[in-house]
DNA sequence: AGCTATTAATAACT
DNA sequence: TAGTTATTAATAGCT
């Protein structure tokens, strides 16, 4: 929708690049009002220009809650455990988080309430971008253990089918010194069974 | 752009909206692709219906990490803060909240700030105790699956030199059909290492 | 899901 | 950097 028709793909003149730029993201930006108006829905949207200076933008809810959300999504799959939960612990963390909270009152303690609330924002912001970090990274974890057990359990019952087979082969061998029922009892992991 | 200018307010018609949401949530992310491709910059997209279902798109990057430079940005902006005071004393939340409501007395408030400080404070308890939940289930999944990963170790060893035993046994019987090296080689779990 | 009459966005230019 | 306009792109209402 211009002069000429566009190619999608990099624009190589620098200026252009950076007016195309302003002009889309406002573009983009007002889409994403509009969605959100018409649609009743919630929309966050973040573009970090080449030079890496960040734009933010969000309507329907404030965007540390869209960010939460998308936390809240990958830590999902826990709802399924029905695990017994513990009184919430309060650890050295504590300690930090008093720190911070005095040095705020010092700073703010001559200060407008425009710039308190502009502070309490960029708190929860960086809260939520460690929650989701946190929780990211667990779940990521707690995949690689899954794995973990999965390549456990089959080098185990391949080893536990392959002993079987080797006591077959010498009890032939040894024309059946001992009865195939009591090869199995002896020979079969008694502990196997726990792990599943 | 359509059969009729449509006013950017909420679709009332329930189906109509959720087409329109559809149709548009589809060119949001075109149009964020597009600005991602032409001017070499970084986008991330959020969408969440009202039915609070949650999208996500992406490119330049990859989503963590512009959250990350996100959360960066507003974490250089508390280290400024954070500098211009100097001989940190030590408060507490309430000294804050207190001083927080204080401000919003005497910037005009009319409303009963007391009640709404009440709110925010029994709210904020009953996030953190959900979120420690949360946090502790996480570690218990962890903690039971690094315990299930220990027994499948152990028990992986104990059938593999089980295993070398009766091969030992086996090979004394035949009369040293195979040296205990090949018994060793052919018997030994070659994927063991790989878990450790 | 497709189809177009229209509107909206924007590329090139000033 | 901001404004104008010829064109293209997106999409609202229908099927």
């Amino acid at each position: 929708m211009g002069r000429k028709k566009l190619e999608i793909k990099r624009i190589e003149n620098k200026s252009s690049r950076q007016v195309t730029f302003s002009k889309r993201r406002n573009g983009l930006i007002e889409k994403a009002r509009q969605l959100s108006v018409l649609c009743d829905a919630s929309v966050a949207l973040l573009v970090v220009s080449a030079s890496g200076k960040l734009y933010n933008f969000s309507a329907g809810d404030n965007l540390v809650k869209i960010l939460d959300r998308y936390g809240k999504q990958h830590a999902d799959d826990l709802k399924a455990l029905d695990l017994q939960s513990k009184a919430p612990k309060y650890g050295s963390h504590h300690e930090l988080l008093e720190l911070v909270e005095s040095k705020l009152v010092e700073s703010n303690s001559d200060v407008s309430v425009d710039s308190l609330v502009q502070l309490e924002d960029h708190l929860e912001t960086a809260l939520s971008v460690t929650r989701a970090r946190k929780t990211e990274l667990m779940l990521k974890l707690v995949d690689s253990l899954k794995e973990k057990e999965k390549l456990l359990k089959e080098e185990n019952q391949g080893l536990a089918s392959q002993m079987e087979k080797n006591n077959l082969a010498g009890a032939e061998a040894d024309k059946m010194e001992m009865s195939p029922g009591q090869i199995s009892d002896i020979n079969r992991p008694v502990t196997l069974r726990l792990l599943y």
